[in-house]
Formats: C-alpha cells, sequence, structure tokens
RNA sequence: GGGGUCGUAGUUCAGCUGGUUAGAACGCCGGCCUGUCACGCCGGAGGUCGCGAGUUCGAAUCUCGUCGACCCCGCCA
C-alpha cells in the first residue's frame, strides 16, 4: 500500500516517486496551495497538493480533515530555498502529490492529536487509542517493549527459558486479595487469577528446569495508586543451585544491560548491599532513597538527660527520640514550621520539635529545656549546620522511623535535593522473616511463606520468630522498589515449621499447599529467585508520574476500564450456568 | 473505610468577598488566500457551569448530599 513511511523520507530521495498512507496532521490551506502534514508513528512529512500538478488531488484537499486516513503518491522533491523545516527529520524534502485518495475518513476528535497538547486523564482513558495516536505514549510503550525484548534476549542468552503458568489457578487467601473466576463445570467453586507465579516457579525448579523465567501478568484486587494497578506485569525468574549472591548477580547485569539499551547508560555493578536494620536506622524506610542525604540521626541518649517532658516520656516508655537536618529550613516562618508539623502529624507522629540552627545561635521554644552542650550534641549527630532546621520525633521506634522518613522524602522533593538524572541502586538485604499483625494476632510473613529463614536463625522458630532474618532481597532505585525476591525453602521440614509459625495447621497447609509440600519431598533442589515490576521499571526509565502511562490500557482509580466499561452486569443465564446468585444487600 | 484536590464550550482553562447577556485560547463551521509548517485575515456556531437539594430577592460562586477523575493514608505476603 505504502513505498515508505512517513519519517523516512530524506534529501537522498528527491527525485523518486513515492507512496504514502498516514493521518492528516494539520492542513494548511492557501487556496490554491494547500499543505497536508501526514503522520504515522515513525514521523510527519509534509505533502503540496498544487493544482497545477493535479488538479483532483488539489481539490481532494480542500475536502480532508484532521485525522482523515489519507494515501498519497508523488514525488520527492527538495524544498524551496528558504523553506526548509529544521524542526521536522523530514524537513528538507516534500511530496509534490500527483494522487490522493481518502482512505478512512474521520469525525472531528474529541482533542487535538498533537504531542504538545495534552488532554486530561478521563479524556486519555475514554479514548485511549486517540492517546495512543497522540504520541508520547506510544513512545513510552515502545521503550515497555524495548525493556521486555532487552530482557528476553539477556535472560536466554543466561540459559533461562520461558515458561506460561496457569491464569486459572488456586486462591491461597494469603497475601493480597484474589480476583476470582467461577468455575462452569465444578459449580460452587473458583479459580484466582495470580498474585504471582510464585508456587508454579517453584514446581518448575523441582522439575529440573534449572533456570526459568516470565514476562507475566499478575493480578490483586487491592486499592490503586498511581504506581499500582489491579493487574500489573512481572519479569519473574528463578534459578536452582544458587545463593543470594548468584540471583544478585544475574539480576545486576540485567538492569545494566536494560540501561544500557535502551537508554545508553552504564550503570556501575555490583549495586550497594544493605541491610534492613542499616536502611531503617538511616533512612526510615526499607526502600531508602539515597540521591540526598539528610540521615536520621539516633538522639535518645542526648534528649534522656534533658529537662523536657516529651522527650523524656518517650524514653521511659521504651521509644526513642529520632532527629534529622533540614538543610536551609531555619528560615521557615512560623506558619512554615505548623505546616511541617501538621504534615509530621498526618504521617502519625504526635508532634514535631524543632530547633533552628543560625549563626547566631540556636532558636525554638523548646532550648530551655536543654544544655547548650545537649544542642551541641543535636547539631553533631544531625550534622545541622547554620542555616538548616532540627527536626525531632519523640514515640515508640517505628513511629519515629515512619514519620522521619516520610518528612525526609517530602522535604527533599520540596527543596530539589536531587538530580532527577541521577539512578542509584541499592539491595536491602536481611529482612525480617515475620511481622506481627496486630488485627490477626499472629505472625504473618514480611516477604511470603515460602521464603527460607537464615541458616544460623532457624533455631529461633519455636522462640523468637520475630529476630529471625529471611535470605530475601529487594532492589530499591531511587527509593522505589523495583524487584524483590528471596531464596526459597526447598525442603518439608522447614516448610513446616515456617507454616506452624504462621499459625497455619497442618490440615490447612496441606489444602492449600499440599502440592508443594508434596513436591519438596521428591529431591527439591536449593533455588531461588526474584520478581520485578516491569511497569515501575518503565516508567521510572520514560519518567512517568503513573504506571499508567506504560500501559496501553489502565484501570481508573477505582479499577474500572473506561474505554470498554467493565466491570459491567452479565445477564441471569451466565450467572445460572455458573450457578451465581446476585446479592448486593 | 478515611483525608485532600478537581469537575464551567468539543478540549485546556479563567470566572474575585453571591449581582445585567458566563469569558479566553485552541478546536469546529463558512469565506478569502500559491510557500506555509503554532500559516494568515474576515465572519460564525457552540454552555443542563457533573447531578440533586438547601440558604438567598438573586447561586457557576455559599452549605449539605451524591456521582466521577486524580493524589495520599489504611490495604497491597
Amino acid at each position: 500500500m505504502r513505498t515508505h513511511t512517513c519519517g523516512e523520507l530524506r534529501s537522498s530521495h528527491i527525485g523518486q516517486t513515492v507512496t504514502l498512507v498516514g493521518w492528516v496532521h494539520k492542513r494548511r490551506d492557501h487556496g490554491g496551495l494547500v499543505f497536508v502534514d501526514l503522520r504515522d508513528r515513525y514521523g510527519v512529512t509534509q505533502v503540496a497538493l498544487n493544482p497545477q500538478i493535479d488538479e483532483s488531488a488539489h481539490e481532494l484537499a480542500h475536502k480532508v480533515r484532521a485525522e482523515f486516513v489519507l494515501k498519497i503518491r508523488g514525488k520527492v522533491s527538495a524544498r524551496p530555498e528558504g523553506t526548509v523545516n529544521q524542526k521536522l527529520a523530514t524537513g528538507e524534502v516534500e511530496i509534490y502529490a500527483d494522487e490522493a485518495e481518502i482512505a478512512s475518513a474521520s469525525k472531528t476528535p474529541p482533542f487535538v492529536i498533537d504531542e504538545d497538547d495534552t488532554p486530561g486523564e478521563a479524556m486519555k482513558l475514554k479514548h485511549r487509542y486517540l492517546e495512543i495516536r497522540r504520541g508520547p505514549l506510544m513512545k513510552r510503550l515502545e521503550t515497555r517493549h524495548k525493556v521486555s525484548s532487552v530482557v528476553r534476549n539477556y535472560l536466554d542468552e543466561h540459559g533461562f527459558v520461558e515458561v506460561e503458568t496457569p491464569m486459572l489457578t488456586k486462591s491461597t487467601h494469603e497475601g493480597a486479595r484474589d480476583y476470582l473466576v467461577p468455575s462452569r463445570t465444578n459449580p460452587g467453586s473458583f479459580f484466582a487469577l495470580p498474585q504471582s507465579p510464585q508456587l508454579f516457579k517453584q514446581l518448575l525448579m523441582v522439575a529440573g528446569m534449572d533456570r526459568y523465567y516470565q514476562v507475566v501478568r499478575c493480578f490483586r484486587d487491592e486499592d490503586l495508586r498511581s504506581d499500582r494497578q489491579p493487574e500489573f506485569t512481572q519479569i519473574d525468574i528463578e534459578m536452582s543451585f544458587v545463593d543470594e549472591n548468584n540471583v544478585r548477580s544475574i539480576c545486576e547485569g540485567m538492569i545494566a544491560d536494560i540501561f544500557d539499551k535502551v537508554k545508553g547508560m552504564k550503570i556501575n555493578t555490583p549495586f550497594t548491599v544493605m541491610t534492613f536494620a542499616e536502611s531503617m536506622r538511616r533512612y526510615g524506610v526499607d526502600r531508602p532513597d539515597t540521591r540526598f542525604g539528610m540521615e536520621l540521626a539516633d538522639v535518645s541518649e542526648l534528649a534522656g538527660q534533658s529537662d523536657f517532658k516529651v522527650f523524656k516520656d518517650a524514653i521511659k516508655k521504651g521509644g526513642a527520640v529520632r532527629a534529622m537536618a533540614a538543610p536551609g529550613c531555619a528560615a521557615y516562618s512560623r506558619k512554615e514550621l505548623d505546616d511541617l508539623t501538621g504534615e509530621a502529624i498526618g504521617f502519625g507522629a504526635k508532634g514535631l520539635a524543632w530547633i533552628k540552627v543560625t549563626d547566631e545561635g540556636f532558636v525554638s521554644p523548646i532550648t530551655k529545656f536543654f544544655k547548650p552542650e545537649t544542642i551541641d550534641g543535636f547539631k553533631q549527630a544531625t550534622g545541622a549546620k547554620p542555616g538548616d532546621l532540627m527536626v525531632f520525633v519523640a514515640d515508640k521506634e517505628r513511629i519515629g522511623f515512619e514519620v522521619l522518613g516520610a518528612l525526609r522524602l517530602s522535604l527533599a522533593k520540596r527543596l530539589n535535593l536531587f538530580d532527577g538524572s541521577e539512578y542509584n541502586f541499592v539491595w536491602i538485604v536481611d529482612f525480617p522473616l515475620f511481622e506481627y499483625d496486630e488485627e490477626a494476632k499472629r505472625h504473618v510473613a514480611l516477604h511470603h511463606p515460602f521464603t527460607a529463614p537464615v541458616e544460623e536463625d532457624k533455631g529461633l522458630f519455636e522462640t523468637e520468630p520475630l529476630k529471625m532474618r529471611a535470605r530475601a532481597y529487594d532492589l530499591v532505585l531511587n527509593g522505589m522498589e523495583i524487584g524483590g525476591g528471596s531464596i526459597r525453602i526447598h525442603d518439608r521440614q522447614t516448610q513446616s515449621a515456617m507454616f506452624k509459625a504462621l499459625s497455619i495447621g497442618p490440615d490447612e497447609a496441606m489444602e492449600k499447599f499440599g502440592f508443594l509440600l508434596e513436591a519438596l519431598e521428591y529431591g527439591a533442589p536449593p533455588h531461588g529467585g526474584i520478581a520485578f515490576g516491569l511497569d515501575r521499571l518503565v516508567a521510572i526509565l520514560t519518567g512517568a508520574e503513573s504506571i499508567r502511562e506504560v500501559i496501553a490500557f489502565p484501570k481508573t482509580q477505582k479499577a474500572v476500564c473506561v474505554l470498554t466499561d467493565a466491570p459491567s452486569g452479565v445477564d441471569a443465564k451466565q450467572l445460572r450456568e455458573l450457578g451465581l446468585k446476585r446479592d448486593l444487600s
């Protein structure tokens, strides 16, 4: 149909007769001469429709409108002196049309199809195909394709085999809420869409696949965020006969390959490795953004010696006082300080103590409670310099971390403390194996129930499970978790101990995971793996604010597809066949 | 489940402490135009101010409710 795309003609093509098909991007009608910019995925080419060259083609040019699909035949010609368009890759040439045909007409689009003209979020989703046609989203989808393509090549070269696992699988009721699919052939029973192929990839290890991967869709029925969609894609990896270092180094190679081939950037490997405990202590979070400082300081000891009741009481109750220096914030007004305090309270603090560090000394309503050398100690611990603001949270240790960790990020964003072009990777290791779920009154796995404990901690299952460390690792990029995995349990005994610690009885364990437990008895190799969030990774690579911007057809925050209007009701017959009754009471 | 921002022309938005006929830009329609590329010039159409109730002599504007989009907390092994 076409001889060239709308992005490839150069002065070297001058003289050739070509046929282009594309969308009418812009039309500039001079009455006599008409210019049409023809657009496709590859670019834009200017067509000149001149009555002296072809009367009927020129006639047609008056009839076409924006987004008509136009087929043009004509000669590639050099643009006249002074009319070359530097902004266009094809700007040295234009087509003198001698034949024109409307391949497809178009209604006036609801918004202008132009990369500089951004429609609102609702518009983008409702007319997604037009939003993709507009350009920037198409570019991001191309980048996404490039990433999966690099990943597939890399893993293929390293001996990995992509194996597909079931989308209709078993609900385990652990972790996130499942999307359920009723079974017609087994009325009253349900499949679940996979939250991840976790158990299948472990079975593939038992099967001897040795190195598995899959670029795979996963489903979680939880509330949405800008980085969370109900269906998302994982780069899922599992390997046999490996330890943490083997898995990490394969991943580092893969990430470096992606950055090299997609962004032309060299990434230094191996990545920094930091323990969970250190990350919490220094950054207050388990996914630290290490592009800037503002590290937290434990000033409990100094604070305990003071006469400040808030600090003393918190410590007496077994809590801690943690502090941080906000650079340049000594100039904050009363209102700004109140806002900052309000923000801290929003993050869970009871309040926020602050001390301004100025050239003239310390300024704060609470200086009177401290000896000068104590405040000097605060200054030393936080690294505050004149012009900075020291902020303090006195509370349970966990609250102090959460509040200052969140405040640190919010302040850094406001103060522009990091460079948008920087990419800082860090592995977080030695996660706790369990955490205590106050609501369920039992221990739950921090990672998942198949994560192996650190060997020397195995004796603590019965006594102090909360002290046990997991052989898990998360890859964090600029404060975002882009991947996480672990070395798995590969023996039945440890797996049973694990279930016991999670208060999952033997019967329940057999009912839910019996197939895995049995498999572990047939020579399961030591194995481990990881999964990366493809959507998040591509969002970071393309500078997208939300993963919606790297997904062709995403859902809204209420998990609705406004394009297809899914989910929707179904007719009574469908429900009957499935043995289902609606009850919305 | 909770907190916040937003909802006005096809689109993106402005519209003040309530007050004549609700504006702009782009787009759209008609006319003119042979070197434009954000073409230009002239003219025109286009509004249930998300929806519902209330306050008021009077509501796009204030109040309440509701629906929707987005951001955050909870939730997401």
